[in-house]
DNA sequence: CAAATATACCTTGACAGGCGATGTATTATG
DNA sequence: CATAATACATCGCCTGTCAAGGTATATTTG
């Protein structure tokens, strides 16, 4: 893998979060959108999606409903919820956050 | 905890080895110096700290040698290798990368 | 038309890193 | 002299990632 998987985890929500703030969608196509958006440099792997929908799911952050796909194999589509908005916004201050100490943290101080 | 610790995972060896850049040192300083910089809002625990001393030092990134202090408890002291060097700047390399593509993900998209 | 590929979902079990809890020993301080 | 600070260390739990495996349908291709 090109870059370590831990630099992203923990990032996994937000991600999806974000994705789902711009209307429902499916777990295939939000991956296939990341990896696009990456230029494959990343991809959610499946099983760290689905584990990530259960769990947001749970959390009261996004809900789901199968589509009525007339053709193809069945979609669940995601929805977020209020609670999700709220919680990608504060995610969202969490990251900038957390860059600006990681930045000070890694960078080479001149003494 | 003010911020998710996952957000910080993956960074604790860039952090460490950022530090040693600057000079040999030991680790309850570098965990003060840390606190300090992030004015609190983050620190390495203490077992996460000398986990990853453990860590670094058999990756071969680290070396290190007691202290003879007169006074005082015993301090381990730290100092970074070449490979550790090097490893700092393929971190480095990575968390520029991995930022790009965080931001890139998370941001909301205007359509 | 059979085989391969793409779409689309899901679960299990192993693994690694973070960390709470706990322990040791020494020195400084009120 | 008790408490706090300095300084190190380990154990075992928890959580998120992911390789591997599975299901089912639709399309493409030789």
């Amino acid at each position: 893998m090109s870059i370590a998987s831990d630099l992203i985890r923990g990032h996994t929500d937000t991600i999806i979060l974000a994705k789902l703030m711009g209307g429902d969608n499916y777990g295939y196509e939000i991956n296939k959108s990341i990896q696009q958006k990456t230029q494959g440099k990343y991809e959610l792997k499946e099983a760290t999606l689905y584990t990530a929908f259960r769990r947001l799911e749970q959390a009261g952050c996004i809900s789901s409903y199968w589509g009525d796909e007339q053709t193809g194999a069945r979609r669940r589509y995601y929805s977020i919820t209020q609670l999700g908005r709220d919680t990608y916004n504060s995610l969202i201050g969490d990251w900038r956050t957390a860059k600006e100490m990681i930045e000070k943290l890694i960078e080479l101080e001149e003494k």
